[in-house]
DNA sequence: TTATTGATTGACT
DNA sequence: GTCAATCAATAAA
């Protein structure tokens, strides 16, 4: 498997290009007890300012989203609903605050380790096919919040198979039905047929 | 100051 | 399909 990280330029790409391109890369995880790798297989772009679903949405700017305002390749870990953690890519240079929700992950090391820390899965493609699953197998928490993507707690290695654009499929992103546009862009990405992607398939 | 809501998950009817 | 858990940020008062 290739161990190559991404360079920084790749999070300074369009948002877009950014969440679809994440598609297939593997992400690292030290814990420092042990080394996790998890296939990403689903992603979501939020576009800062003049996103209504974006938690930095006209500018809002907070303790908690201070991290989406790092340059490209930190870390936004947030916690929501009282219980769960989620964790973003941060792109685009510092003081511009998109980012790309990873949504869903294949494991690929150390799943003997993800299946202990989420004791409620029934099966396997239980594990992580959710943002806030996945967060859990990993470890993913507060601490890495703002973290460096290219350090050693957490990184994002090249894909080490093919992704064709035929390979990927585009829907609107979950939890917005409501009657603003941007519940509606199509900003959802993931890999068709893949079995470690969310429940949802089309909303 | 209080009330509402959520980039969710899991249990239950 | 419905709904509770649980808390921080935001909106409302």
């Amino acid at each position: 498997m290739s161990r190559a990280k991404l360079p920084p330029d790749f999070f300074l790409q369009e948002t877009i290009t950014v969440a679809r391109s994440l598609l297939g890369c593997v992400l690292w995880r030290n814990t420092g007890e042990e080394v996790l790798a998890a296939r990403i297989v689903e992603a979501e772009a939020y576009l800062g300012a003049n996103d209504a679903a974006s938690h930095a949405r006209r500018g809002l700017r907070s303790p908690r989203n201070e991290s989406m305002y790092l340059p490209g390749g930190h870390c936004y870990v947030y916690f929501t609903y009282g219980m769960h953690w989620c964790m973003n890519v941060v792109t685009q240079e510092e003081g511009t605050a998109e980012a790309v929700l990873l949504r869903a992950v294949e494991p690929i090391r150390g799943i003997e380790s993800m299946r202990r820390r989420r004791p409620r899965a029934k099966r396997d493609c239980d594990l992580t096919n959710g943002p806030g699953k996945l967060c859990a197998a990993l470890a993913i928490g507060k601490a890495l919040d703002g973290e460096s993507l290219r350090g050693d707690r957490l990184y994002i290695t090249k894909r080490d198979i093919e992704i064709s654009d035929s390979d990927i499929a585009v829907s609107p992103r979950i939890g917005f039905e409501g009657a603003a546009d941007a519940a509606w862009w199509p900003l959802r990405f993931f890999l068709e047929g893949n079995r470690y992607v969310s429940a949802y398939r089309n909303v």
